[in-house]
DNA sequence: GCAAAGCTGTAACATTTGTTACAGAGTTTT
DNA sequence: AAAACTCTGTAACAAATGTTACAGCTTTGC
């Protein structure tokens, strides 16, 4: 294990805090769809990401949601890094985008770690400003963009994160992430498929050239 | 000064820390519509709020703009938090709602208290903690609500913020904060006042009951 | 192989939001 | 006090998004 934690986090940490983190941390391996947390659960351990993606939803009370950000390799929740140290409940849910490995980090560790490792602090604080960054061009999206452009945006991180122009999903689940409606899409990716950036299948979108 | 600061972080902090937030801070008083934060901006120093309340904006490339949350007493700006200490530029504009009173606390000495205080580290924590929470708000405001909602929300906010029902500000700078048109915001608004939830003056909308 | 279920495309229409234009009332400047 | 400017209200229209309905195709389960 020690191999794939360092090629990910082996430039943020010193080798005393990789062997900590080796010791008591718990490998994990999820497969796609996996639900890693669901909102208004308490959560115990944060995981840091080794291989794979995960992306994190908003879901209000009608159970509506809404795609925040999706994780990757070296990178880790900032919602589960705040739920731990505040004890607070998840506003979220994280779902695995692909195959996933996680190292899962017991809460009294980060206490302590915080005080020990500068690298530590310094990954933490990074990490709730990448997650406040994300969050806010999240909120760009939503509220500079018209549906189109956000359609555009999301299958282009979405080729990122899956390193594959091909998106298997349906309009419907593409529907669910942006918070809009199955027809919406369709319409819009028949356009995209007219300006020839996307080409459509059953469940399978290629994305040509954005 | 160190009274102020005593009642508004006396709950927070531990003595020491109190003392040397007296010694290396620096008092401010800004007043109404002052520009804290500008796009663009590399920051030195983090703000301590004594009282008031500070407007965090976010701004894209056409200069079009968007209020995020307010900031008040006991809280700190966690964009500014993480742009100190990762030395990134700034993302937001912050500018002040009503006249404050902030202490403005050197970059230096962040990474030192971080070390030294588990009440600073927790504060920290905490401070990013409420604004990625604020944030995700935000999110919900504008992926889940009509504007109609989005501007009762608001005016809620904002009462709340000025603790005052009446609210100083004409229809265009509220649709600038939503990111609108001011003839949405002018038709919304007689709606509310038909409904017998606000009145309206001339910069001047007091509100009733939400 | 057949029925049921799921996915996509399309049309027709409703609702929400954005835009342009203009009138009238209040405020400030000269 | 007249002119210039600002703010609000309203109408008429345009564009974007949401909704309902249905047809045709593919896949799944039996």
């Amino acid at each position: 294990m020690i191999q794939e934690l360092k090629d990910n986090y082996g430039h943020f940490f010193e080798e005393e805090l990789l062997k900590e983190i080796n010791q008591v941390g718990t490998f994990k391996e999820v497969t796609e769809g996996f639900h890693l947390i669901k909102p208004g659960s308490y959560i115990k351990s944060m995981p840091l990401i080794i291989s794979g993606a995960i992306k994190i939803l908003r879901e209000d009370n009608d159970g509506d949601e809404l795609l925040l950000y999706f994780l990757e390799k070296g990178d880790t929740c900032a919602m589960t890094l705040s739920c731990c140290l505040g004890h607070h409940k998840s506003e979220i849910k994280a779902i695995a985008e692909t195959d996933a490995k996680l190292v899962m980090i017991p809460v009294e560790k980060m206490e302590e770690w915080t005080v020990k490792y500068k690298s530590w602090r310094n990954f933490v604080f990074d990490s709730y400003h990448k997650r406040l960054i994300e969050a806010i061009e999240t909120i760009d999206s939503i509220a500079f963009l018209k549906m189109d452009n956000r359609l555009l945006k999301y299958l282009k991180d979405k080729t990122k994160v899956k390193s594959d122009s091909i998106i298997n999903n349906t309009h419907q689940e593409i529907a669910y992430d942006l918070h809009t409606s199955r027809v919406v899409i369709s319409r819009l990716l028949k356009k995209l498929e007219n300006d020839g950036k996307v080409k459509l299948n059953r469940n399978n979108i290629e994305v040509i050239h954005i």
